[in-house]
DNA sequence: AGGTTCACTTAAGATTTACTGAAGTTTTTC
DNA sequence: GAAAAACTTCAGTAAATCTTAAGTGAACCT
């Protein structure tokens, strides 16, 4: 069992080190967000102890980026902000756990055990991020921050089938197949008026759909 | 065995504490309620003694919240409202036993010790609570508040796999295959009336079924 | 066996919500 | 600057879902 420390503090770092590997986890860490976030995507954590304020590269940016990947990693985030508002933004954002400085060793303890058990279960994944957009595949929903868009089926279909294929080139005709299927199809037309409201809507929102038209080929969302 | 007191005087904790402590049992204490939520959360105690009037969240709140979250702990309310509708409903939402204030100590070591007895035995969990409905899995029964909601057999199982399924949206033949298995189905029809019906009845009792309809997806129970 | 109850299904009407196609507008390309 | 492609809006139409009520059949009771 594999663990992951990122964390600012040097001496809490150590002790946290120290203290998990008494209890048997192997533990990589570092202090740096950039440097987190690669380690991160190798893929080789079960779990990622996760602080908010880091260098380079801040915590909730890498967990975002982490979800965007589908990494199949669980979070639990520390912090020292004690504002409800980043608590539930970090949760909202794909943590499995979050935990307030100051803490007691053992009330983290209890939470990694509660973490590990619950493994199977994937939590609050199945989230793909862009820009400060959330596509929920679960909830079918899409969100602005914290704000929910409200889409219809189609309109929702057409921005799943972008987000899910980012850096490629979607036809109107492969976009029509994955609304209706194989037997049905729909017009060209109707695809333009459903892609127009939900820009719409996005845009009302105070944000943007990050589809492009790729004009004579189809659309495309592409990656940073 | 741990014990965790969450008990806004300080003269009945410290007397709670030491008399308990003298006994043999393991106290933590605290008067405040987040506090004791956080801690109760640890999973590390066996029993808490809680009271209902707290500093920031009520006991009843503390309750519940333990209780969506699943801990196997018991609880033992004490209180200085001698109200029974309290009574009642810290006992329905999932206490394990009730003492009003004022009380004799040994009347609560007597509980304790009965409370400790039938520890293996689950008392009162498996009950999913959403708002103010309480869904027993194992009395296959619906309440609100004190009120019993009489659901047919199917009624209670579409409520059943989304109680249980919170943050995903059912799709209909989900819920088909839940109420008859794989080889038999029930038309999505069918599954629309019973809902139609067993929302009829929540309302009749007061309250609100929390199943949001996805048009074009399905079903969805939305967690806070 | 006959009667009663209860729950499940089906159907039909009402209601809500979404889709489509057309027409006008804007943008892009050559 | 003209033509093509894409965007936008809107109104009519079409789905999806909700609700109610009636029909059917199984289980239970007497």
């Amino acid at each position: 069992m594999k663990l992951l420390i990122i964390e600012d503090s040097v001496s809490l770092r150590r002790s946290l080190r120290i203290g998990l590997e008494n209890l048997g986890f192997t533990i990589d860490e570092t202090g740096d967000g950039a440097e987190g976030l690669s380690m991160a995507m190798t893929g080789e954590y079960e779990l990622i102890i996760l602080d908010i304020m880091l260098p380079s590269i801040d915590g909730i940016t890498l967990l975002q980026t982490i979800r965007a990947k589908q990494l199949d990693v669980r979070v639990l985030i520390l912090s020292a902000k004690q504002e409800p508002e980043d608590r539930v933004k970090g949760l909202l954002t794909g943590a499995d756990d979050y935990l307030t400085k100051p803490f007691s060793f053992d009330e983290l303890h209890a939470r990694l055990l509660n973490l590990m058990r619950r493994g199977g279960l994937k939590t609050i994944s199945d989230v793909i991020y862009i820009d400060n957009l959330a596509l929920n595949l679960q909830l079918k929903l899409l969100q602005v921050d914290e704000t929910v868009i409200d889409l219809t089926p189609n309109e929702y279909k057409i921005v799943e089938c972008l987000f899910s294929n980012q850096n490629k080139v979607i036809t109107a005709e492969k976009l029509s197949t994955y609304i209706a299927g194989q037997y049905d199809l729909v017009s060209k037309n109707s695809i333009e008026a459903h892609l127009s409201s939900a820009r719409k809507k996005v845009r009302a929102a105070g944000s943007e759909l990050p589809i492009q038209t790729k004009r004579g080929f189809g659309y495309i969302i592409q990656g940073k």
